[in-house]
RNA sequence: GACCCCGUAGUGCAGCGGUUAGCACGUCGCCCUUUCAAGGCGAAGAUCGAGGGUUCGAAUCCCUCCGGGGUUACCA
């Protein structure tokens, strides 16, 4: 599947942790390269070291590696090249392609001001760029200190490429500002370092978020002035808020970060399948993917251009992050194979402090922990549903949800003494199983001359504290006769307050 | 403001000149279950941003406007 002249990159900058869009364009760099073959290089854009931190950088390798989007060279630090960045610039610099602009802030902001009155965007520092050569180098050498500025090329021309998702994209070299190179402490900025980056790793295919379309025509203009010829690029549409505005987490909170998805029970597999359908779509009615069903449908024709919205409620915790996110891991918890799922219930229990070596692998109990896990998971969301709406089953303590007892509990004042007349019954089981559990249940039911129903309901609370989950019967043989015994034969007092 | 991108149910998508404008999530209802947030079935929800054209015929092509987004930094 290796595919050399394939090479594609992702290049977070480190000013913050991984968010959703961060992970989506992740995603769709490395689907390319499982569906066509080729490099998947990890490249950290720390050029602003004001707001890069190592944190960030290890949260964004966190958040990668949870979702399971391995890379085959890197992480490479953008800051490493700063020398061959300078070196790059100062030949753009002595060939004429790039100028010093000595405009000091100041400066700069009067002739923004002026541009503006005139209604016409700033686009060059003119007095800087009618200086000649001597003059430019001997302010230099007194010590004037300059940004290096690139010389947009003056007439008709226009930067043109062919966008894989866009189309053909054209901007006019007179819409193009003289944007900078490198600060006036000689540090490079963005949009001259991607380039040079690019160039160093042979990227072939750009693919990033389309706040970077606009910036695509000067990175064009470099590429000429290198003589280098241009990637491909494809630019993918953005991801908002519900209000449209960017997702950031000061605004919408930890719903935009990665690492929230990985903590909050969401399985890596159904994220990626989650992921991958904003902004893009097999052409087909298919929504549920695996990640090999994913690759093999992949591609960049089936991206849309319009921006998406996640769409979550903060103010409803059911909708902490988009229903759809939260209803494919359902579907991916339920139809993955079970042994794929069975480490990560073990992973959650244990994090929740509530695992037993003996349902490892290997262990006594593993069989009964892998028929559990199953007859649990159809009805649960995230794996957090292990350790919380599941507790009773792996912990002697549980919580009690007040409206179940009410609801089953309650309902009738004999059903608590019913209750614990049934535990004795159970006791007395020879071969605990659903079946058996049932006849006993419905006998007593019978004798009491009650509905079952009243019995059913009444043992699903006091065993489990909720009102809802799986088939009594089954939710009793898996508990197994001890406990459920236990649990009935303290029905007087449970739940009471 | 300038340049660029986008505009189909609440949300994510399909549709690419002729469809009763599809699908999924969500919502609502019914069935199943003497549980359910599970499963099954069904319904509501879109004057395809608006207005003009072109065409026998437009969500699909063209123009204008409006709305949203991006870029316009010595951020990335």
């Amino acid at each position: 599947m290796s595919n050399p002249a394939i090479r594609v990159r992702f290049a977070p900058s480190p000013t913050g942790y991984l968010h959703v869009g961060g992970g989506r364009t992740a995603l769709f760099n490395w689907l390319y390269v499982k569906k066509y073959g080729g490099t998947f290089i990890l490249r950290i854009e720390d050029t602003d070291k004001e707001r890069s931190t190592d944190d960030n950088t290890k949260s964004i390798l966190e958040g990668l590696k949870w979702l399971g989007l391995d890379w085959d060279e890197g992480p490479f630090l953008q800051s490493d090249g700063v020398e061959r960045h300078k070196k790059i610039a100062a030949e753009l610099l002595a060939s004429g392609k790039a100028y010093r602009s000595f405009a000091t802030a100041a400066d700069l902001e009067a002739q923004r001001k002026q541009a503006d009155s005139e209604k016409r965007p700033w686009q060059r520092d003119v007095p800087s760029r009618a200086l000649s050569k001597e003059e430019s180098d001997a302010r230099a050498a007194q010590g004037d200190p300059f940004t290096v500025r690139f010389l947009v090329p003056a007439g008709e021309g226009a930067t043109v490429f062919e966008d894989g998702v866009y189309g053909t994209q054209e901007r006019k070299h007179k819409d193009t500002e003289d944007f900078a190179l490198l600060r006036p402490d000689g540090s490079p900025l963005y949009n001259f370092v991607v380039v040079c980056d690019d160039i160093e790793m042979t990227i072939s295919h750009v693919i990033r978020g389309q706040d970077h379309l606009s910036n695509t025509h000067k990175q064009i203009l470099i590429y000429e002035a290198l003589g280098k010829k241009p990637p491909e690029f494809a630019h993918l549409p953005l991801i908002n808020a519900p209000d449209r505005s960017k997702l950031s987490k000061r605004k919408h909170g930890e719903v935009v970060s990665v690492t929230t998805y990985r903590d909050k029970g969401f399985i890596p597999e159904a994220f990626r399948n989650f992921l991958a359908l904003i902004g893009w779509s097999s052409g087909t009615d298919k929504e549920f993917f695996t990640t090999a069903e994913l690759i093999e449908a992949f591609s960049l024709s089936g991206v849309s251009r319009g921006n998406a919205i996640v769409n979550f409620s903060e103010s409803d915790p059911r909708q902490w992050t988009d229903r759809k996110a939260l209803h494919l891991n359902a579907e991916h918890m339920n139809k993955m194979p079970l042994e794929q799922l069975l480490p990560m219930a073990e992973a959650e229990l244990k994090s929740a402090g509530l695992w037993d070596e003996s349902w490892a692998a290997g262990g006594n109990r593993r069989e009964w922990f892998g028929k559990t896990v199953d007859l649990l998971r159809p009805r649960f969301i995230t794996l957090k549903d292990f350790s919380g709406a599941g507790r009773a089953f792996f912990d002697t303590t549980f919580d009690i949800d007040p409206g179940a007892v009410d609801k089953n509990v309650d309902k009738d004042p004999g059903v608590r003494a019913w209750l614990v007349e049934l535990a004795s019954r159970f006791k007395g089981v020879a071969t605990f199983t659903k079946e058996s559990a049932e006849g006993e249940l419905r006998k007593l039911a019978e004798e009491l001359n009650i509905k079952a129903g009243l019995l059913i309901n009444g043992a699903r609370t006091v065993c489990t504290g909720v009102s809802v989950g799986p088939p009594l019967f089954d939710l009793l043989e898996s508990l197994g006769q001890d406990i459920v015994v236990e649990r009935l034969s303290k029905a007087e007092s449970f739940g009471r307050r």
